[in-house]
RNA sequence: GGGCGCUUAGCUCAGUUGGUUAGAGCAGCUGGCUUACAACCAGCAGGCCGGGGGUUCGAGUCCCUCAGCGCCCA
C-alpha cells in the first residue's frame, strides 16, 4: 500500500521538459539496480519472464521497439505488483543469419578442411573473391562480429527503458549456453529420445544442409504436369500416370492410388514396367493418393517430395536415391538387388547421360527421351503449385538420404497437443497456430546441421579396424566437461592421434538446429542445474511474435515435456507484427524496413513506447508517427498536470484521504477505484492495451473537467475543510495515475513521482483500493459525470457566443430530472467557480437536460 | 483444401457476459494567449458499425450465409 508522503513537495521545475530525462533515469536506473533480480526470491514470489534473444546479427527493426516494449509493460506491472521480476536478456546469435552476415562482411568463405591460422586477420575490405578460412577462424569472426553488434542492441533496449535485468545477460553461442545445450542434448541421448539415423532428409542444395520441418515454406512455383505411360509387366496394358517431376522417374519405386479409386482398384499388387528404364515396380494402395490430381495414379520416388517419404515409409518400399548433396543426379543402380530391371545395361546406358546433370537439366533429358520413346502421352500442362522451399533457401528443396540426429516428437504427439491446450495463450486464438502445427507433423525433429556457427554435438564415434564408423555406440564426455567440441577434444580413453584412424574415433562433424539451443532459453538464462532454476522454472510468461510459433515456442515446449515433464511457462503472450505506414508487411526485399532509432531520436522512447503499447496484444499495427506525438503529448502533459498538482500542494501537509469529504471529490475516487479495478484485471489479463487506454481516458478528463471544477477551491480560501477535500483528492488521484502510467511512460512518470517521493516509481506499490480508505466507498459515481456534462455545455454556450472561456455568466439556468439535479447541486459551488456563473438556478423537469446561459453585460 | 483473425467517422483504432442517443485521437472547421500546459485549451462537424438473413422486447455485440483483406496449416 502506497503511503501518502509525509512531507510536503519539493520545490518543482519551473519549466518541466521531458527532454533530457533519458539520460538522466537510465543512470539512475543502473546505479540503484531497481530491475535486478532478488536472487534469494523463491518461486512464489517471482514473475519470470523467458525474453526472445534476438539475432543480432541483422539490422535493429522497428518491429523490435514494438514487442519488447508490450513485455516491458507487463513486467514494469509485475514489480509493481510487488513480484520479484526474472526479467534477463540473451542474444541469439548461432546459425545461418550470422554465418552469411560474416562471410559477406568479411569476404570469407569456411572450408573445415583447412587447418587453424592464429595468426589471419581478415582483409579492411572484403575482397571480392571469397578468402577460404578454417572452421575455428570462421567462428572467432563470428563471435567478433556478433559482440559488436550486441552492444548496438543493448543500447537500443536501454533508451527504450527496457527493465531488464542486464546482469542475467546471456548469449546462446558462449560457453554457458553451449554446456546447456549439450547437456540437454546428451539427456536425451541417455533417455532414448534422440537418435541418428540415415533418413530422407530435407535439404537445401545452395547452403548444403539439412532442413527441419519447421524451417520449411511452400511457395507457389510455375510447374507442369507430364502424362506418362507404365506399360504392365504381364504386357496385358498400360496405365498413365501424371507428375510434375519426370526427372524422378529412374528413382521410381511404385506407383500409387486410392484404396477407394475404383479405376485402379484392378491393378493393386499387380507390377508395372517404368518407361526407358524398364525397372520392375508395384501397383499400390494409399489414402494420402489424391484421385483428383492428375490422373489420380502417381508415381513413387526417392524422393520427390515428403508424400514420397511417407509413402516409402508406411508402405516399406526400397530407396533408389538419385540426387545428391549438390543437387545432381548420381549414378543409378539398375539390376542391383532390390532395383529389380529388365536390361539392365540398356537402362544403364539411357541413364549414362542424366548423371552430373541438374534437376533442371536431367528433367529436360528424360522428357526429350519420354517423347521420343512414345511414352510421353499428349501435351505438358503447364501448372501453378505449391513447392517446398527452405524458408532462407533459393531454389527448391531435395529430399536426400544422410544421417542426421532426430529428437523423437511423433511418438509425443499427443502429450505435446495437450501441453499446449493447457497454455494461456494471449490472445487465446493463436492456440490454434499451436495445434495445426502439431497435428501437421510428419517427420521428428532434425536437429542436425551441416554448418559451422553453432552448438557441435558432444559425441563420438568408434572406428573400428577395418575402418568403418560405429554409429550406434556414441562415445560421450561427462556433463562436467561440458562444453566440448568433438573436432578438438578427444574422447576418455583415446589419444588424439587416433583422430579419424582404423580403430581409433571420429568426432561428430555437424553442429545443432538453433532451435535445438535456443529452445532451452529457460534452463540457460535461469542456470539449469543451479539453486537460481528452482526459483524461476517454470517461467510465468514466454513473450514472443506468432511466426516462431511453430518453431521456438514448441521446440521449447517439447524439450520442457521431455526433460522437465511440465510447461515452461505458463502464459504465452504473442505479439503481432509491425507494418509500415501502408499497412504492408515489412521486408528487407521490399526495402519498407523502418529502423528505430532516428524515431526514438525524434519521438523520444516515452511517445515509441505509447505507440507500441497501444497496440493490442497480437494485433498487427502500422508504424504511426502520429501515434508517437501523442505519446509525446502526453508525457508533457504528464509533466505540467503533475506541476500544477504539486503546485498546490507545495508547502502545505499533504492530506490523507480522510480528508476526501465533498461529494464531487468523492464522486471523483469512486470511479477512479473503477479505473484501479480494471486496469488491474487488464494487466492480470496481459492486456497492457486495455489498461493503457483506459488510464488515458480518465486521464484527460480528470484534466480537463476536474482540475477544472477545483481548482479555486484547491487554492484556499473560507472553506478549509472543501481545500483539503480538493487537494487530498488531488494527491491521490495524481499518485494512482502517475502509477498507472509508469509501466508504459517509465522516464516521464519516474520524472514527476522524483518530485514528491524519494524511491523510483518503479518498485512503488501498483495502486489498489485499499489505499483510498474510504473516501470512494458508496459514492455516487454520476455527480462527476453529471457536472461535466454541465460545464461542458457552459463551454459549449461560450463557444457560440465567441466569448472567452474566461467570461462571467450572469445567470444559467439547468433543467434536468431529480436525480440529474441533486447531482449538480452537490457541486454547484465548484461548478460556479470554474464556469464563472453569478447565479446557478436548478430545476426538475422530466425532459432531457438543458442549460440556458445568460452572459453578464459589460 | 482445412483453420484463425480482421472489416465501426476522411485516417488510425476502442467498444469485455446483448441494454439509454455507437466513442477516442489524428486530420478538418470555429473560437480563445484561461496564472499547470499555445508542443495548450474550449467547441463544432463527420458513422444504414462490409452485404444479406435469423434469434431477441432490444444486436456493433449472438447464430447462419456471402464478399473483401491478412495470416496459419496442408
Amino acid at each position: 500500500m502506497e503511503k501518502p508522503p509525509a512531507s510536503a513537495p519539493r520545490p518543482v521545475p519551473e519549466k518541466p521538459t521531458v527532454d533530457g530525462l533519458e539520460e538522466i533515469w537510465q543512470e539512475r536506473w543502473a546505479e540503484s539496480g531497481v530491475y535486478v533480480f532478488d536472487r534469494n526470491a523463491t518461486r512464489d514470489d517471482v514473475f519470470s519472464i523467458d525474453t526472445p534473444p534476438p539475432t543480432v546479427s541483422g539490422s535493429l527493426h522497428i518491429g523490435h521497439v514494438f514487442s519488447y516494449t508490450q513485455t516491458d509493460t507487463i513486467a514494469r506491472y509485475q514489480r509493481m505488483r510487488g513480484r520479484k521480476v526474472f526479467y534477463p536478456m540473451g542474444w541469439d546469435d548461432n546459425g545461418l543469419p550470422t554465418e552469411r552476415r560474416v562471410e559477406n562482411f568479411f569476404g570469407v568463405r569456411c572450408d573445415p578442411s583447412l587447418p587453424y591460422d592464429a595468426d589471419f586477420v581478415p582483409p579492411s575490405e572484403p575482397p571480392k573473391q571469397k578468402i577460404s578460412i578454417s572452421r575455428r577462424n570462421f567462428v572467432e569472426l563470428c563471435v567478433q562480429l556478433t559482440e559488436q553488434d550486441e552492444v548496438i542492441f543493448k543500447d537500443l533496449w536501454q533508451r527504450l527503458g527496457l527493465s531488464v535485468d542486464w546482469t542475467l545477460e546471456y548469449s546462446t553461442i558462449s560457453d554457458h549456453a553451449r554446456a546447456i545445450s549439450q547437456r540437454g542434448f546428451l539427456e536425451m541421448l541417455r533417455r532414448g529420445e534422440v537418435y541418428s539415423s540415415v533418413a530422407p532428409t530435407l535439404w537445401d542444395i545452395d547452403f548444403r544442409t539439412a532442413v527441419s520441418q519447421a524451417e520449411l515454406e511452400d511457395r507457389e512455383r510455375p510447374g507442369a504436369y507430364h502424362r506418362v505411360r507404365f506399360e504392365y509387366a504381364d504386357g496385358s496394358g498400360s496405365v498413365d500416370i501424371e507428375t510434375t517431376r519426370p526427372e524422378l522417374l529412374p528413382s521410381c519405386v511404385a506407383l500409387v492410388a486410392h484404396p477407394d479409386d475404383a479405376r485402379y482398384q484392378p491393378l493393386f499388387g499387380s507390377t508395372v514396367l517404368t518407361p526407358l528404364f524398364g525397372v520392375e515396380v508395384p501397383v499400390v494402395a494409399h489414402e494420402l493418393a489424391d484421385p483428383d490430381k492428375g490422373s489420380g495414379i502417381a508415381m513413387i520416388c526417392t524422393f520427390g517430395d515428403t508424400t514420397d517419404v511417407v509413402w516409402w515409409r508406411e508402405l516399406k518400399l526400397p530407396t533408389r536415391a538419385l540426387i545428391g548433396r549438390d543437387g545432381r543426379f548420381l549414378p543409378a543402380g539398375f539390376g542391383d538387388d532390390d532395383w529389380s530391371c529388365r536390361d539392365a545395361a540398356a537402362a544403364h546406358a539411357r541413364y549414362e547421360s542424366v548423371i552430373g546433370k541438374s534437376v533442371h537439366q536431367a528433367r529436360e533429358a528424360i522428357v526429350t527421351m519420354l517423347q521420343e520413346s512414345g511414352a510421353l502421352i499428349g501435351d505438358i500442362r503447364p501448372i501453378t503449385h505449391p513447392v517446398k522451399f527452405y524458408e532462407k533457401g533459393e531454389r527448391p528443396l531435395e529430399i536426400v538420404t544422410s544421417r542426421q540426429w532426430f529428437v523423437e516428437t511423433l511418438r509425443h504427439r499427443d502429450a505435446l497437443l495437450s501441453r499446449g491446450d493447457d497454455i494461456t495463450w494471449h490472445p487465446d486464438f493463436m492456440r490454434h497456430r499451436y495445434r495445426s502445427w502439431v497435428e501437421g507433423l510428419n517427420t521428428d525433429w532434425n536437429i542436425s546441421r551441416q554448418r559451422y556457427f553453432g552448438v557441435p554435438f558432444p559425441v563420438w564415434y568408434p572406428v573400428d579396424e577395418s575402418g568403418d564408423i560405429n554409429f550406434d555406440s556414441p562415445l560421450v564426455p561427462t556433463v562436467d566437461q561440458l562444453p566440448i567440441d568433438p573436432s578438438s577434444d578427444t574422447p576418455a580413453g583415446y589419444h588424439e592421434a587416433q583422430r579419424n584412424q582404423p580403430g581409433g574415433f571420429t568426432g561428430d562433424p555437424d553442429v545443432m538446429d538453433t532451435w535445438a539451443t535456443s529452445s532451452l532459453t529457460p534452463e540457460i538464462a535461469g542456470h539449469w542445474g543451479t539453486d537460481l532454476f528452482d526459483r524461476v522454472y517454470p517461467m510465468d510468461m514466454r513473450p514472443q511474435a506468432h511466426e516462431i510459433i511453430r518453431t521456438w515456442l514448441f521446440s521449447t515446449v517439447v524439450r520442457s515435456h521431455l526433460q522437465h515433464h511440465q510447461l515452461p511457462w505458463s502464459n504465452a503472450a504473442i505479439s503481432g507484427w509491425v507494418l509500415d505506414p501502408d499497412r504492408k508487411k515489412m521486408s528487407k526485399s521490399a526495402g519498407n524496413v523502418i529502423t528505430p532509432m532516428h524515431l526514438l531520436e525524434q519521438h523520444s522512447a516515452d511517445a515509441l513506447r505509447y505507440w507500441a503499447a497501444s497496440g493490442r496484444p497480437g494485433t498487427d499495427t502500422a508504424v504511426d508517427e502520429a501515434q508517437m506525438k501523442i505519446g509525446r503529448r502526453l508525457a508533457i502533459k504528464m509533466l505540467n498536470a503533475s506541476k500544477f498538482v504539486l503546485g498546490r500542494l507545495e508547502g502545505v501537509a499533504v492530506p490523507g484521504p480522510d480528508a476526501i469529504i465533498t461529494p464531487l471529490d468523492r464522486s471523483l475516487v469512486g470511479r477512479l477505484s473503477t479505473l484501479v479495478e480494471e486496469t488491474t484485471r487488464a494487466f492480470d489479463g496481459f492486456d497492457y492495451a486495455r489498461a493503457l487506454e483506459r488510464t488515458e481516458s480518465f486521464f484527460w478528463s480528470f484534466c480537463d473537467d476536474y482540475v477544472e471544477l477545483v481548482k479555486i477551491r484547491a487554492y484556499g480560501g473560507d472553506d478549509p475543510a472543501g481545500t483539503a477535500s480538493a487537494r487530498a483528492t488531488l494527491a491521490l488521484t495524481l499518485s494512482v495515475l502517475q502509477r498507472l502510467f509508469a509501466p508504459f511512460l517509465p522516464y516521464v512518470t519516474d520524472e514527476v513521482w522524483s518530485w514528491w517521493h524519494d524511491e523510483s516509481i518503479h518498485v512503488a506499490a501498483w495502486p489498489t483500493v485499499r489505499e483510498f480508505g474510504d473516501a470512494g466507498a458508496g459514492s455516487d459515481e454520476k455527480i462527476y459525470p453529471a457536472v461535466s456534462d454541465v460545464l461542458a455545455l457552459v463551454r459549449r454556450a461560450k463557444t457560440e457566443a465567441k466569448v472567452s472561456q474566461r467570461a462571467a455568466v450572469a445567470r444559467c439556468e439547468v433543467r434536468a430530472e431529480d436525480a440529474f439535479v441533486d447531482a449538480v447541486r452537490s457541486a454547484s459551488a465548484d461548478l460556479r467557480d470554474a464556469g464563472s456563473i453569478e447565479n446557478l438556478d436548478l430545476m426538475s423537469t422530466a425532459g432531457e437536460l438543458a442549460v440556458d446561459v445568460t452572459f453578464a453585460v459589460n
